[in-house]
RNA sequence: GGGCGCGUAGCUCAGCUGGUUUAGAGCGCUACCCUUACAAGGUAGAUGUCACAGGUUCGAAUCCUGUCGCGCCCACCA
């Protein structure tokens, strides 16, 4: 007799569990005596960032996989860490000292960094506990940080290889740029949102008209969304086929207000079909542009100042900000007549990731990373099959992206990041602002790449050095990870045992960002691909489909939800919920179903643990006192085994889950448990149930690892003293009795058609009821004498006799289960006449596919030209039919 | 402009390498039950032209084509 408590409460046992793992050490690893390494790198959460619902379902599902691998036997290493989110970080820590008064120019670069650290030290970690609430086995004696000193290494090794290669420069072009963080960012990190926005029509005056009357002669018109980057124009452009626009060769236009004259491109990139067919073109704002001033040699006027107002190029509007600035020359416009109108334009602008103001395309020198060379053989692994995704149809995207890469601006106008470990020597370099040398590449005199602060040029011996101010993308430390936190660049034991790792589970989302990127370094710089599957699970939306967001206000707090229904429950629902790489709409309502199957098994676990006698238990099952029962359910479980394993095995967690929820609630719990208590006191039948529930508490585990190790503390003679570290079960063969699964069918069966007609007839719970039981097989009739005191306790109804072709009395209910006949005097009478004619379709039905299936069959040309195991599976399916069609008429010749 | 996903019970979704699952689950609903593990429960029940239209097939929720509706991603139409 085990005390369990009779209240399941998940806040009692959670930590508490928790705790006990981590004192044991059960979640780490050695890598010196790892044989059969497995491993799984968390994708870092970034230290701003509090625990959200897609975190729970993302390191779910590594935690799953993580733990069942676990208790496979393998040697796991699940890797944990944290990102340092650079502009992010930056932002939140500006935020807080401006709390108290204080600006990051104000205090300084070096300062300001002590204080972001400060920062980093109290609250970097929260989401690091959060991680744990959730049950999380990471081996976190191992948790690394992209700052850290080892990961830093990485880094500058990482740059200074690419620079030597020649992957990396620096110079002149578009990026985007957001003046609200005053910083670069890369394409990816500026998302493009539909807005509705304004098209402008505007006349540009055509060189030596004093009237400005007659379109196309005196003016040209252009149309635009950014009128304020007209100050920066150089030209108009349109097609050369464009008729409208032939006689202005040779001709120059006036830019209005700014009085610069245009030149007038003609180029086959410009659409006709376009607002007016004539663009206008402003090398400096405007990616286009910027291309069309290469191909034709403009001159690129920048108007704009980093924080995004007009600089002393934009003349009168210079201080303006570019909004304002906007509906300033507008006006100005329509006072000199030279505004037409306006009209309402769709179209996609760039948002900042971070802090959602609108980028400005914006002409900088920055630093970029030549990813053509790099994507090359990351398409190829791909293609080859060496990392596969899971769903497939990412593969699509991923190669998509890959094969139209551009080149990754890497560079970033901020302070909280690995700096850029590249010093220029004013003795051999002349420039005021260090940011405007160019750098050509390796060689380049006055430029020093390398990993340490050089003593000295090593060019002219001069000791005037300038470190680059900027930083690096955050990414450009993430997408290192897999190697970086296993200790590259050195040569690590670690490295050798762990890398490459086994899966990647992440988001949707992140594709390019990350896991492309880790791809191309992997390849790159350890020649070796960084995990063999990529696991790409939903993104958690509201009941609306909208993304969960904190700005948005519409999220569930995962923590919420563990201090309301335990940490399992979240786990199971989320779970259950996320069919594979389906987004997940969430409500708190789906929590129930987690919460409901926790309670459920901790009181089935209640029950069988309750009425145990520990001495009973010894030896093993005997196996020739099993019953019905017991050989079902044990079969049952053989199968539940195998299900699961295999869900796991393709990622289709989901399935996993039901198979389980299923197996417990609908067969464990529904007929073994019930059946169990007629029984009395079999030792046998309690050892059964105890190997069932070990085998339930087991499979359970990586989805629910605290009420399961909870429940196992309390199972006598269990065969590890944890279950996170116990055996995962194996189907055990002789256990598997297709004969016990359809006998236990017909007691099924005929157990709901009495509880059935007792219900349609009305006849009270209590009213016992006689059945006679019509068979036409002798092995029916033996077993279901055997079974018949079943009856009375499940259905509360008597056998009153069992016999082969019993006439169906005057006044009674039938019902047919196999070839069994049930009849139940009531005073009512119900026909078989239905069931009959029912039967007798499908039949029909059946014999039709049987002569499909036996056309395709006799086809000579079918069988010679399918594969083989095509038309083997046809033979099975045409037995299978046969089978069935016999069955069913043997159940019609019991009608009769 | 390309690409992808989704339209199945009142709601949320599984199922989709074609045939047994008489189309399933959870929630909700109806009736009856505190039967000594569980009312976060038990038993029984109702509800579906599987978006629409064609096609392939002996057979389609499942494969193909098209249409409509919803959503997402990518893209330099200013």
């Amino acid at each position: 007799m085990k005390d369990i408590p009779t209240k399941y409460d998940p806040r009692q046992i959670e930590e508490k569990i928790y705790a006990s793992w981590s004192k044991e050490g059960l979640f780490h690893v050695d890598e010196d005596s790892a044989a059969d390494p497995y491993c799984i790198v968390i994708p870092p959460p970034n230290i701003t960032g509090i625990l959200h619902m897609g975190h729970a379902l993302n390191n779910t599902i590594q935690d799953i996989l993580i733990r069942w691998k676990r208790m496979q036997g393998l040697d796991v290493l699940w890797m944990p860490g944290t990102d340092h989110a650079g502009i992010a970080t930056q932002n939140v820590v500006e935020r807080e000292i401006a709390g108290e008064g204080q600006k990051r120019r104000e205090l300084g670069r070096e300062k300001f960094l002590e204080k972001v650290w400060k920062w980093k030290e109290e609250y970097g970690s929260t989401i690091i506990h959060q991680l744990k609430r959730l049950g999380c086995s990471c081996d976190w004696q191992r948790t690394r940080f992209t700052m850290d000193e080892g990961l830093s290494n990485a880094v500058k090794e990482a740059f200074v290889r690419l620079y030597e290669d020649g992957l990396i420069y620096k110079g002149d072009y578009i990026i985007n740029w957001c003046p609200r963080c005053g910083t670069a960012l890369s394409d990816e990190e500026a998302e493009h949102r539909e807005v509705e926005g304004m098209l402008y029509y505007i006349k540009y005056p055509v060189k030596g008209k004093d009237r400005i009357e007659k379109e196309n002669e005196d003016y040209v018109v252009v149309a635009t969304t950014r009128p304020e980057t007209m100050l920066g124009d150089v030209a108009v452009a349109v097609n050369p086929k464009d008729s409208r626009y032939a006689h202005l060769k040779e001709k120059k236009l006036i830019l209005p207000i700014v009085k610069r004259e245009l030149r007038i491109i003609f180029d086959s990139d410009v659409d006709p079909e376009f607002g007016t067919g004539a663009l206008k073109v402003t090398p400096a704002h405007d990616p286009v542009d910027f291309e069309l001033g290469l191909k034709h040699g403009l001159e690129r006027v920048n108007v704009m100042n980093q924080d995004g107002t007009i600089n002393i190029l934009g003349g009168d509007y210079e201080g303006m900000d570019r909004f304002e600035c906007r509906e300033s020359i507008i006006e100005d416009l329509k006072q000199r007549r030279l505004f037409i109108r306006s009209e309402k334009h769709q179209h996609a602008v760039g948002h900042c990731y971070r802090c959602h103001t609108v980028v400005e395309p914006r002409l900088s020198k920055q630093w970029f990373v030549k990813m053509r060379p790099l994507a090359g053989e990351g398409i190829k692994v791909v293609k080859e099959g060496r990392i596969r995704f899971y769903p497939q149809r990412w593969m699509k995207v991923y190669l998509n992206w890959m094969e139209n890469i551009r080149d990754w601006c890497i560079s970033r106008q901020i302070w909280w990041g690995h700096r850029i470990p590249v010093w220029y020597c004013r003795g051999c370099l002349k420039y005021d602002n260090v940011r405007d040398v160019d750098t050509t590449g390796p060689g380049q005199k006055g430029v020093y790449v390398g990993l340490d602060p050089p003593d000295k040029c090593p060019n002219c011996g001069g000791v005037d050095l300038e470190q680059d101010p900027d930083v690096l993308d955050t990414w450009f430390s993430s997408w290192l990870w897999p190697f970086s936190t296993l200790g590259w660049p050195q040569r690590t034991k670690q490295l050798e045992v762990f890398y490459p790792t086994d899966a990647l589970v992440t988001a949707q989302e992140i594709i390019f960002f990350w896991v492309a990127r880790m791809i191309m370094a992997g390849l790159k710089f350890r020649k070796d691909i960084p995990f063999r599957d990529v696991y790409i699970h939903g993104t958690v939306r509201d009941s609306t489909g909208t993304k969960m967001s904190k700005s948005l206000g519409n999220v569930i707090d995962p923590l919420e939800v563990i201090q309301e229904v335990g940490s399992d429950a979240l786990r199971f629902s989320m779970i259950s919920i996320t069919s594979q790489g389906q987004d997940v709409f969430l409500s708190r309502e789906k929590f129930e179903l987690g919460r409901n199957f926790a309670n459920k098994l901790w009181n089935a676990s209640r029950y069988v643990l309750m009425n145990l006698d520990e001495t009973a238990l010894e030896g093993e099952i005997d196996e020739s006192d099993l019953t019905l029962a017991d050989r079902w359910i044990l079969s049952c479980l053989n199968d539940t085994v195998e299900k699961v394993t295999k869900n796991l095995e393709n990622y289709r967690f989901n399935d996993a889950n039901s198979a389980l929820y299923d197996f417990v609630w609908h067969k464990y719990c529904d007929w073994y448990l019930e059946i169990s208590k007629l029984a009395g006191n079999r030792d046998t039948a309690r050892k059964v149930l105890v190997r069932v529930l070990s085998g339930i508490l087991r499979l359970l585990h990586p989805v629910m690892p605290f009420i399961t190790e909870e429940i196992w503390q309390k199972v006598p003679a269990r065969s590890s003293e944890w279950v996170m570290t116990a055996e995962w079960p194996l189907p055990e063969e002789r256990y598997t009795d297709a004969e016990a699964v359809r006998d236990m069918e017909k007691l099924i069966g005929i157990v709901s058609s009495v509880r059935n007609a007792r219900a349609f007839w009305n006849v009270g719970q209590k009213a016992r009821l006689d059945i006679l039981l019509s068979v036409s097989a002798r092995e029916d009739k033996k077993l279901l004498e055997e079974l018949a005191p079943h009856f009375e306790k499940l259905a509360g109804c008597q056998v009153r006799s069992i016999g082969e072709d019993i006439p169906r009395p005057d006044q009674s209910v039938a019902a047919l289960v196999g070839k069994v006949k049930i009849f139940i005097p009531l005073g009512g009478t119900v026909d078989l006449e239905k069931e009959k004619s029912r039967i007798n379709k499908k039949v029909k039905e059946l014999e039709r596919c049987l002569q499909g299936i036996d056309k395709k069959l006799g086809n000579k040309a079918f069988v010679k030209k399918a594969p083989e195991d095509v038309v083997h599976k046809e033979e099975l399916k045409r037995d299978r039919f046969r089978e069935q069609v016999a069955a069913l008429k043997e159940n019609l010749a019991a009608l009769q």
